[in-house]
DNA sequence: GTAACCAGCCGCAAT
DNA sequence: ATTGCGGTTGGTTAC
């Protein structure tokens, strides 16, 4: 990793065009090849940058830096201020525990926090047009696909609404409704869902958390 | 900004949990506060990092960063290669001629390019739900609704979907219909889009740079 | 490779 | 503050 402070005027010219005019910027050049060009602010997003696979050409002051698709980032610097490299050698990786897919297995879990007497069918149930979080039966008799979210938008009742076009042509899965889970469900995406025969429901994670598995599944 | 090479071990608590072994990073704190993990890997992607507004308190080989909202990164230095600190000003500031704003413009201008005989009524007219990029009126008497796209995905369409829902209370501009216009459209946007009744165009920006201005707005 | 979807998305603008 | 929405989004996964 080779880490530059310089004074430098920045191009890009790509899917856009974007000019950084002179100014004492970090230029950061990892061993993927990438090149990043940061401000003091902006907290981790730099101003201007190219992610790998590219190729610089460094001289006379002037890195050029392309990608295969023929966009390029022009530095051209002024003045050195500091120009170190350093061997990081291997990155041992980082583990996550992430949101959405902890919710997404504590409620197939607890199918009834979203719903009373609701039990669980199967979870990533193929639609054709990208997997459904989860699909369950309820003490309606009816079956209920449900899109798990972190933070329930309209964008989500609208994955959701395509998904129930889709599934609406099976008929071994029907009557068929749907329910979006979230965390905090927005008022828009509340007025979508009512629009569409869609249901919501804010669960509590840290109580999901707490709770013992309790239903199995029916399949 | 202070760019710190250190062999660490980084633990973040929010709204996940996440987890890097010791190991050899780079730790980049900019004037704003924020703080960055990098590898020597993922582009300009940081391993770990907080936004700002954030405080980070140091002491005994440990940092602890925390947010308003309770979030933290601790960090946990053992040994440190490389620390230095220096200036950068204020940045000057990023010009950037986008893409999407760039495509509206010249359909606006040229809203034939989208169907001949169209002329524009508006850009950015208010639904309610945030604004359709072009309202035009065609030759067939109809009102067409545009949605500009870089890449038209399927996204797009549901965007669009929403906005013909509102405008369909408007009777000042019926009939409408929608279209979808792109530089690329996808197969499944086209698939969706026919079955809600939307059209969509593929145009060529590089053919629309290279018109003068020929139609003026009806209003 | 294309396409869909998630991301601690980030950041901006308008409400 | 919330919310919609674009982004040089990036990155992963399934088809």
């Amino acid at each position: 990793m080779r880490l530059v402070i310089a004074t430098c005027e920045v191009v890009y010219e790509g899917r856009l065009s974007a000019r950084l005019p002179r100014a004492k910027r970090l230029l950061l050049v990892k061993a993927d090849g990438s090149l990043s060009v940061h401000a003091d602010d902006r907290a981790y997003k730099p101003l201007n940058w190219m992610s790998p696979p590219c190729t610089t050409e460094e001289g006379d002051g002037r890195w050029v830096v392309r990608n295969a698709k023929g966009e390029t980032l022009t530095v051209t610097i002024e003045q050195v201020h500091l120009d170190v490299d350093h061997e990081l050698g291997a990155e041992p990786g980082l583990e996550k525990d992430g949101v959405e897919l902890e919710l997404q297995a504590l409620l197939a879990d607890h199918p009834e926090a979203i719903e009373p007497g609701l039990a669980l069918v199967t979870r990533e149930r193929e639609t054709g047009i990208g997997p459904v979080d989860l699909l369950c039966h309820a003490a309606d008799g009816s079956f209920v696909a449900v899109e798990v979210k972190r933070r329930g938008e309209i964008d989500g009742v609208e994955q959701l609404t395509r998904y129930l076009e889709v599934l609406a042509g099976d008929n071994r899965i029907r009557p068929l409704r749907g329910v979006l889970a979230a965390q905090r469900v927005t008022p828009q995406a509340r007025r979508l869902a009512a629009g569409r025969g869609i249901g919501w429901v804010e669960v509590d994670i840290d109580r999901l958390r707490g709770l013992e598995p309790a239903i199995p599944t029916l399949f």
